[in-house]
DNA sequence: GATTTCATGTAAGACGTTACATGATTCA
DNA sequence: TGAATCATGTAACGTCTTACATGAAATC
């Protein structure tokens, strides 16, 4: 049985949290959604195409004021699947879709103000980025949670490659100036 | 008129290079690629429906031993909807997807072993990634075509993420151990 | 009292990938 | 001389996103 990796990251989280498809959708949200984001639709797939495979089970449950909801959880299966992949060998290799940087590698075809003004918006982004992910970081060392470590791990990855792009920044406005100097002559 | 980004980046690459669409794909790999891949048939796509909207013009070359083709270039509202873009404020948010990551994050599922070689195949990989950056600023560095120096800022910004990443394995490595520890107590 | 948010989800379509096709040329 | 690669592309399919729907609760 050879799934995306999305039905796993669906799988773990079931693994974690059994619920709605409203509840994994937030919970990934809050978890997993800065290195595999997941929309809330692709999760409804998800959740359905496991559970026609037998790696979830759904049940419908009632309820008086709220829209009834179809709680899942994985089942064997589905765990010895997750198992399986995670001791898997290899893993697919990373994609990245960076607008910004495409800005830039056609940043010929446009003005240098709008490079620099590109720039300070970049920095702000890796900046907001770093401090929300450095939030986390805190809230995480305080909640002493199964799998705690392994989860804040994930985040100081991301701190570390924020703090990379906005040192970046920098490094790239020098070389902004550089290059219009040079185009200049 | 709103576009996807990979239409803008198809754009780019043919105000730099006109060509076939076999032409662009390769170009695409050898420059584009690492913040913002496009496949060949995706490529392909994005040609036709650039000529349909009037933003490239594509012409017929026959050829004798090889097969008939279809250069292409940017017509000169295609180049304006290219620098339009490019002036507009703001840029698409970046767009991650980590596989690796994901072993991690769910990683006490699986052994500690598993993990161990999680963290040394993610190293081997970012230093392969890293040195095949390094390898392209080199090529760069000597050859002064036009828009060179920017190009280089966004081979810089790869390989300063690699290096991030890099580092990243080795505390990840401490990190697990730790959680192990944790673990078993 | 009107608007936003919560809590559930569905539907349509855009985006993107993998596999296939084909004849010439180069490599082993 | 058989297999791989080049140089073109096409077809089929799978993934993912955006927009829509709905009634209750909370907010302003």
């Amino acid at each position: 049985m050879n799934l995306p990796t999305t039905s796993y990251v669906t799988l773990g989280l079931l693994a974690k949290h059994p619920g709605s498809g409203y509840d994994i959708s937030g919970f990934a949200e809050r978890t997993v959604a800065h290195f595999w984001p997941i929309s809330k639709s692709q999760l409804y797939a998800e959740l359905a195409r496991l559970e026609d495979l037998g790696l979830v089970a759904g049940t419908a449950v009632r309820q008086e004021r709220l829209p009834d909801k179809r709680v899942c959880e994985a089942t064997e299966s589905g765990l010895a699947s997750l198992r399986e992949w995670l001791a898997g060998p290899g893993f697919e290799r990373v994609r990245v879709k960076n607008a910004a940087l495409v800005k830039f590698f056609f940043g010929r075809f446009t003005t240098p103000e709008r490079l620099g003004v590109l720039i300070e918006e970049c920095r702000a982004e890796a900046e907001t980025r770093r401090s929300g992910l450095v939030a986390i970081a805190d809230r995480l060392a305080t909640q002493p949670t199964p799998g705690r470590l392994l989860a804040l791990a994930t985040v100081r990855y991301g701190i570390l490659q924020a703090e990379a792009a906005l040192a970046r920044t920098d490094e790239a406005g020098a070389l902004v100036q550089r290059a219009l100097a040079e185009e200049a002559a």
